[in-house]
DNA sequence: TTGGAATGTCATCGT
DNA sequence: TTACGATGACATTCC
């Protein structure tokens, strides 16, 4: 028999050839279906009938991987040839990564979809192959010709192309591809690696056991560079998924399944993260937007119409796309009955399978394996997705928007060439809560800063003063003093204006003390005074700074020095003058007690003029006090100005962050439904069927396996059951 | 003339 | 108890 089948088989494919070389074509599976049965029979062996050899199909040519039509070896070709057959009308063909990634596609807009830069030829294959409508006969040899026509894939311009039913419709993309003649050698592998892999699937549940499939992942041998780089992006992968998986590793030899769709989401997300600090508002407002704001039908004409009517926006980056919300638009990717009448066609083709792309649906919102991720309203939304309205992301809506706004806003004011004013004036915007203004232009402390300092200053060097002996008469009463000072009243009035100038420009009166003739001159000892005190010891000398400087020379009136002297003496000391106090001011206040006491002890002065030493004393005192505490509360509120500004800075920079966590978790819900999808489509029961989403769900047991369990099984029944659902996922 | 800022002064409290 | 610093409250001065 098997001489007999070669023979057939050799002189079919001679005679094949032959006539392809008059230009004939020849179908023969026409002859070996209808025609030839026993013939049929007789080459492709007794299970033949559940598949079909398609010599003038390229890729039936190409998978016998070189083998000469009269090799030996042709039989086993031809039996794996059949069970590969087998495998795909098993609707088991694994969704590429291609398919995976069109999901990372996001809509800056209602109105404007964007895909990723075409610059880009991995990517733009992956969104191409993602959009393509897979159930439309002229695009799927697109779709199909994977990485040899990137271009082609673009068939989102086509009237037909939709986000919509790629992944959970590609089993019935299966049967077209039976009519494609543009497989290369890459896609050919592909379908091998995934039809072992189904053999996995149905060989047990280790499959996807990703602790497994780690551990056979760890057992092949890549070289350094690339083991080295395909770790650190399956670590990052595992960490931010928390979910132990591993790139597709078949079980059974070993060998490792194409791992571009895990390389392009960790690219993504590399890029994403590398965008987070450079991020414009807007654009992530419409990121956003397009996320949360939309509705279901929204999304998917809106999609539709611009796939049709909008060019591709190349400016648009990958790193910026970003699927739909999970909890919102998996729906509408999935729910043909949403789509538009445009795409009416193919929702029929979908038919079969609309339900479960709905279901599936339902699916993501009900499992726990979801759950893990997405807001409770999701998982609520149950089956019937199409009449549930959409409710915004709650993540996105109270978090990104007003931190985004708030974080660019700080960060155009902080970093951007903002200036003061319109910085403070942006926080003072953003932050209504504070109830300080951290103007420093306006603040009080600032411009008071360098004099109270100075003034502190003065106060403290005032004590090292040298004191110049006044004569003092009898002084008892203030009502003496307001005689005194109405007989005083031609000398003038106490001038501040000389604080503050001394304050600015201080110097160390001691320098007078070696001047004993000074001291029978009538000084201004006001303690905290010094260059009064000064000019008052020198009234020679000529105040050079301040306005009182510029007012006497505009007066121009000459003026005794006593007269001077008492102008700018303060109170006290015109009081200590009038009652003959036979000493400064500035020892009556800076002395320490015993000194003073023995000050007091050597004059035998009346008890009016002791008195108003010791006014003098205290009063002088309690200004330095003052003094001293209103510099300390000005130091006090500019310690706290500092502090607020160091504040708002770390509230910005820890929004910054918080906004990066919310972006990896987005990210991570994306991924994790992505994977639901993908592992969900790919388990059959024991007859070959898929599982229907609304009977079954994913769950994600406490040991890190995932299992598919009926739905309504509960957490407890799961953990009182594990045997009978590792039963049920080995099916 | 008026309002605000700077400063002085008093009373009080704590050390 | 006294001396003294700190500080709130008020007064004064000046612009």
């Amino acid at each position: 028999m098997l001489y007999l089948k070669k023979y057939f088989t050799e002189g079919l494919i001679q005679f094949t050839i032959l006539l392809s070389l008059f230009g004939v074509r020849v179908d023969v599976d026409t002859y070996l279906n209808n025609q030839l049965p026993p013939l049929r029979e007789i080459i492709l062996g007794p299970s033949s009938a559940y598949t079909q050899t398609q010599f003038h199909n390229l890729r039936n040519t190409l998978d016998g991987y070189g083998i000469h039509p009269k090799s030996v070896d042709l039989d086993h070709f031809f039996t794996t040839r059949r069970l590969l057959n087998q495998v795909r009308q098993l609707d088991r063909l694994f969704v590429p990564s291609t398919e995976l990634n069109t999901w990372l596609v996001h809509r800056d807009s209602d109105t404007v979809v964007s895909a990723s830069s075409q610059s880009s030829p991995s990517i733009t294959l992956d969104n191409g192959a993602g959009l393509e409508d897979v159930n439309n006969p002229d695009a799927t040899p697109a779709m199909r010709g994977g990485s040899g026509a990137p271009e082609s894939t673009y068939s989102l311009n086509t009237a037909d192309s939709s986000l919509g039913a790629v992944a959970p419709e590609c089993n019935q993309e299966q049967g077209n591809r039976d009519g494609n003649d543009d497989l290369t050698k890459e896609d050919i592998d592909l379908i091998d690696i995934l039809w072992r892999q189904d053999i996995d699937l149905g060989a047990g549940r280790e499959v996807f056991n990703y602790s497994n499939r780690q551990k056979e992942n760890e057992e092949e041998k890549p070289s350094p560079q690339e083991n080295k780089d395909r770790n650190e992006e399956q670590e990052s992968w595992r960490n931010g998924v928390n979910l132990q998986g591993a790139p597709p590793v078949d079980g059974e030899t070993g060998e490792s399944i194409p791992e571009q769709q895990w390389q392009d989401i960790m690219a993504i997300m590399e890029l994403q993260a590398m965008e987070v600090n450079n991020t414009s508002l807007h654009t992530n407002s419409s990121s956003v937007s397009a996320i949360s704001g939309t509705t279901e039908s929204n999304t998917a004409g809106n999609f539709e119409l611009s796939t049709r009517s909008t060019p591709i926006n190349q400016d648009v980056s990958l790193h910026q796309a970003s699927l739909p919300s999970c909890s919102q638009d998996f729906p509408q990717i999935f729910n043909p009955q949403l789509d538009s009448a445009s795409i009416a066609p193919r929702t029929v083709t979908l038919r079969p399978s609309s339900s479960n792309s709905t279901n599936i649906n339902s699916t993501f919102g009900a499992t726990n394996l979801t759950g893990i991720f997405l807001p409770p309203h999701v998982n609520s939304s149950s089956n019937n997705v199409t009449s549930t309205p959409v409710l915004p992301d709650p993540f996105s809506t109270l978090l990104e928007e007003s931190m985004l706004d708030e974080i660019s806003l700080l960060d155009l004011a902080m970093e951007e060439g903002f200036s003061q004013a319109q910085a403070s004036q942006l926080e003072d915007e953003l932050d209504s809560d504070s109830g300080l203004s951290l103007d420093s232009s306006h603040s009080p402390a600032s411009p008071s800063s360098s004099e109270t300092s100075c003034s502190s200053a003065a106060s403290s060097s005032s004590t090292s003063a040298t004191f110049s002996e006044e004569g003092a008469v009898g002084y008892s009463t203030d009502s003496e003093v307001a005689t005194v000072e109405t007989e005083e009243g031609a000398v003038g009035g106490y001038q501040p204006e000389y604080s503050k100038l001394c304050r600015m420009s201080y110097q160390d009166p001691s320098q007078f003390h070696t001047l004993p003739q000074l001291d029978s001159i009538s000084h201004n000892h006001t303690y905290n005074l010094p260059l009064s005190s000064a000019f008052s010891e020198h009234p020679e000398l000529p105040i050079s700074v301040g306005k009182k400087t510029v007012r006497d020379k505009q007066n121009s009136k000459p003026q005794p020095p006593q007269d001077l002297l008492d102008k700018h003496s303060s109170r006290d000391e015109r009081r200590a003058r009038a009652m003959k106090i036979p000493f400064s001011n500035d020892k009556i206040i800076n002395l320490p007690v015993e000194e003073f006491n023995e000050l007091l002890a050597k004059h035998h002065l009346s008890e009016a003029q002791l008195a108003l030493i010791r006014d003098i004393r205290r009063r002088g005192k309690n200004k330095m006090a003052a003094q001293n505490c209103r510099k300390r509360k000005l130091d006090t509120i500019i310690k706290l100005e500092q502090g607020v500004q160091d504040l708002r800075r770390d509230k910005a920079r820890l929004l910054k962050e918080k906004m990066e966590f919310i972006r990896s978790i987005r990210q991570m819900k994306q991924k994790m439904q992505s994977l639901y999808q993908e592992v969900f489509t790919q388990l059959r029961d024991e007859e070959g069927r898929p599982y229907p989403p609304s009977e079954y769900s994913l769950q994600y047991s406490a040991d890190g396996s995932v299992l598919i369990m009926p739905r309504g099984v509960t957490t407890a029944e799961q953990n009182r059951k594990p045997e009978k659902k590792q039963k049920d996922k080995k099916k």
